[in-house]
DNA sequence: TCATTATTAAGAATTATTCTTAATAAGGTA
DNA sequence: TACCTTATTAAGAATAATTCTTAATAATGA
């Protein structure tokens, strides 16, 4: 990620904050810095060991709840996954997930924002917040590694 | 839910075991049954409570242990909610639900099957397994509710 | 009918997440 | 700058959903 984009991110965080009347904390920054890094879709557990090596006294709960206020403020997606934890994505871009059933891997796939919001209009569904199209399978790798 | 469809979704469950190797029981039976009467997309809890009223020796392990048997056979769909619970549809024709983040009600939506298709093929995926477009907002019931 | 073994009930255990509490520190103000 | 208010934090206990363990039961094949 270009440092120009990460520190408008950043900065974007920093104001949303100050919007909301909430506190710009470092253990905020941090996190959010790192799933903004990320290309993993990083769990909360994951999060937590990246993190803690940056700043060792940060606790798991202040990633769970940096991340559900992360989420409210609009700054994160949380994947879902289907898997038995919660996932995170800092792109907030319409786009979609493959989430492969064998290795567990979530893959981001470019999707034509028309799609959704045409069904969505279609439908007349109510207020969107989000899109996300899921497609469930087996990645091209794990389809290749059969002779595992 | 029509007699004939319905009993041929239970035969079709009878030969899938049969084909797996897996035994016939009761409990498989009666849970899946519920699944396909249900337009609730109930979890498994709520699941629990409407078998135990039919079949009030049955524990909430089978309804899990049975929900999971019954995903991997391909006879019930996980909908992905992004809710705490986890929760079930028996019907596996490519859909898209809508998941009201003021209520949490699960609305199923009709998709256009070549909408996913089409992606998939685009994105040369690997293998697909299903689709679900998911689309959380909040639902005109709730958008006519302000006033609680 | 009997033997084999998958499935079950019951409840203990586990895992992800949230809550409680006292301490800390951000941001406003004097 | 020092101080005050109160949001946020760390630590670990608590909770909620799900899975595991064990002995008993029952489905299927012989």
């Amino acid at each position: 990620m270009q440092q120009e984009i990460y520190d408008k991110k950043i900065n974007e965080l920093k104001e949303k904050c100050k919007q909301l009347g909430l506190r710009v904390t470092n253990q905020r920054i941090i996190i959010y810095s790192e799933i903004l890094k990320s290309k993993e879709h990083p769990d909360a557990e994951t999060l937590f060991e990246i993190v803690r090596k940056k700043a060792p006294e940060i606790s798991l709960d202040t990633v769970y709840r940096t991340l559900s206020s992360l989420e409210d403020m609009n700054m994160i997606f949380r994947v879902d996954s289907l898997l038995p934890k919660a996932r995170y994505d800092a792109d907030l871009s319409p786009h979609c997930h493959f989430l492969c059933t064998k290795c567990n891997e979530v893959y981001d796939i470019i999707l034509d924002k028309q799609v959704g919001l045409d069904i969505a209009k279609k439908c007349n569904l109510g207020e969107i917040q989000d899109l996300n199209l899921q497609i469930r399978g087996v990645c091209n790798k794990c389809l290749n590694n059969k002779g595992d």
